[in-house]
DNA sequence: TTGCTCCTCACGTCACGTGAGGTGGC
DNA sequence: TTGCTCCTCACGTCACGTGAGGTGGC
């Protein structure tokens, strides 16, 4: 019995499904699609195993189709771009003067600001909302006061 | 020739699609789907024609649907609450003693509180969100002071 | 070995998009 | 009358849900 050597543990796909609040189904299908990778070492009509760096990833793009509401087409192209990045960030020690530095860091900044930027108008739309329900709100406590 | 009032224009579907930021295809599928009513006077390969208030309306579901990311099949229920307590509000007047005006208003009351609700865990979510971005933000900025 | 959960098709569904072919109204 | 936009089918698509029938692993 090699046994899981606890640190990395294997999570099975119902498992993973879970933890992020999502189905077997929808996982399956973001790998159908490309927006998830095949999982390492997956063999067809075989068990998919995650790790707990896989959850997190998962846990990140549903947050940002949730809360963003952005289509999976555009959720892929973000995966994409964080994944180049992470790339980057792995070469980034060795190889790098500060000019090929900056240029990486400049990436990171800017699409960490479109994001920031999204994020932003949803919150200001949602506080408009709330204002407009308070006030309702405060109307009719008003008129329940004036009973 | 008549002319319309100027005060209650008519609009056209096109017209009020553009105002709401939807598409004709959407609000006739609604209407389909019994979310919106047929619009006034409308015969079966005729022209529907809107008002204002229509315009609101729509424009106040969308946003719930947009916000909220609430089914259509949700979307519906709050509708038609909406729609009985405009009925009641018509009638507020002249027909109801205090004890209905009471529970006329409690119900609106509990609402508006389950909307707010629902409005206030989503900017929480999206403030949880933000933070982070900024601080992903403010490390790279430290690196890129660094340099 | 028994029960799970997992697997892969494949068809269904929700919320529309997108023509096709035709009629209405300023 | 000419050009729009509108009309009603009806099929397509995106993002999964839901079985059907079968195999894998603690």
């Amino acid at each position: 019995m090699p046994a899981s050597p606890d640190t990395e543990r294997a999570l099975r796909i119902g498992e993973i499904a879970e933890r992020t609040g999502t189905t077997p189904r929808t996982i399956r299908y973001y790998e159908e699609i490309g927006l998830l990778p095949s999982p390492e070492g997956h063999v067809k009509g075989r068990h998919r195993t995650y790790s707990a760096a896989d959850v997190e990833r998962l846990e990140e793009l549903l947050r940002l189709r949730e809360l963003l509401g952005i289509s999976l087409e555009e959720l892929k192209e973000v995966a994409e771009r964080e994944e180049a990045r992470a790339a980057l960030r792995r070469e980034w020690e060795q190889a790098s003067d500060a000019g090929a530095k900056r240029r990486i860091l400049d990436e990171a900044a800017a699409h960490v600001a479109r994001q920031l930027e999204l994020v932003r108008r949803r919150k200001a739309a949602l506080a408009q909302l709330e204002h407009e329900l308070v006030a309702k709100q405060r109307t009719i406590r008003n008129r329940l006061r004036e009973l």
